[in-house]
DNA sequence: GTAATTGTACTATTACAAATAGTACAAAAG
DNA sequence: CTTTTGTACTATTTGTAATAGTACAATTAC
């Protein structure tokens, strides 16, 4: 059983939350290789929410090869997730570096950064 | 003048972008007290939008205290901007925290992350 | 063999928010 | 007097997310 939280309050649509949340899984290792996920139907049925919403969200996450349906069999997460995983991370360091930025032109120092980072 | 720059790729509407872009431009000093910024309808013309996309930008940013509008006079920034600064600062710090959830969600360590900060 | 389940592929429709278009008014400045 | 300002509406358009509904072929389960 996958648990996906959908929060209607933020403004990512509902199909990427899907799209994220599957991906954040796999890099954690909830989500393991060759491991089945629920079909497009019973997602749906899950979540409360639209087949064709699940559908567009699978179609995505085999696009970025996290995930290969097989017509009749199922969906399953992809033999290697390794490719991906570093994708992700790389993408969300140059957030991360960003945000940074941002902070650091509004005079915030190095030290009060990595407090936040330590969770003090 | 100011300089705004609209990204119509990013999915922030463009009253947000706005609004950004001036709460910014107030924290780092580019905008200072009372000082004198473009009417809507001269700022729409120069963006090439509609005048009413600036108009709710400007509610916005007068609702939090950034900027002030005199009827037939024009808008001006507010003549206190600390506060504006500091609550600028909360959201950003907001904003790194979050980034740095999703990071760790895909087994970021704080050892990486803090190299990035220190810009290595 | 038959019913149920799977992914896939459409079209049509609804819902919602962003953005535009257009008009109007009162007040102040030039 | 004309122009510019903020303000305040209504109506319409646009784009995208999401839903609704139907259909098909292949496979699995009984």
């Amino acid at each position: 059983m996958i648990l996906i939280n959908l929060d209607y309050q933020d403004r990512t649509p509902i199909y990427e939350q899907i799209v994220n949340t599957i991906e954040k899984y796999v890099a954690v290792g909830i989500l393991k290789p060759k491991e089945q996920i629920p079909s497009i139907r019973e997602l749906a049925t899950t979540l409360g929410i639209n087949p064709n919403t699940v559908k567009k969200a699978y179609d995505i996450l085999e696009n970025k090869k996290v995930i290969t349906s097989f017509s009749t069999k199922g969906t399953y997460i992809s033999d290697q997730t390794d490719e991906v995983l570093e994708n992700r991370k790389k993408e969300e360091m140059k957030n991360l570096k960003k945000q940074i930025e941002v902070l650091k032109g509004l005079g915030v120092t190095e030290q009060e950064i990595i407090k936040v980072i330590q969770g003090k």
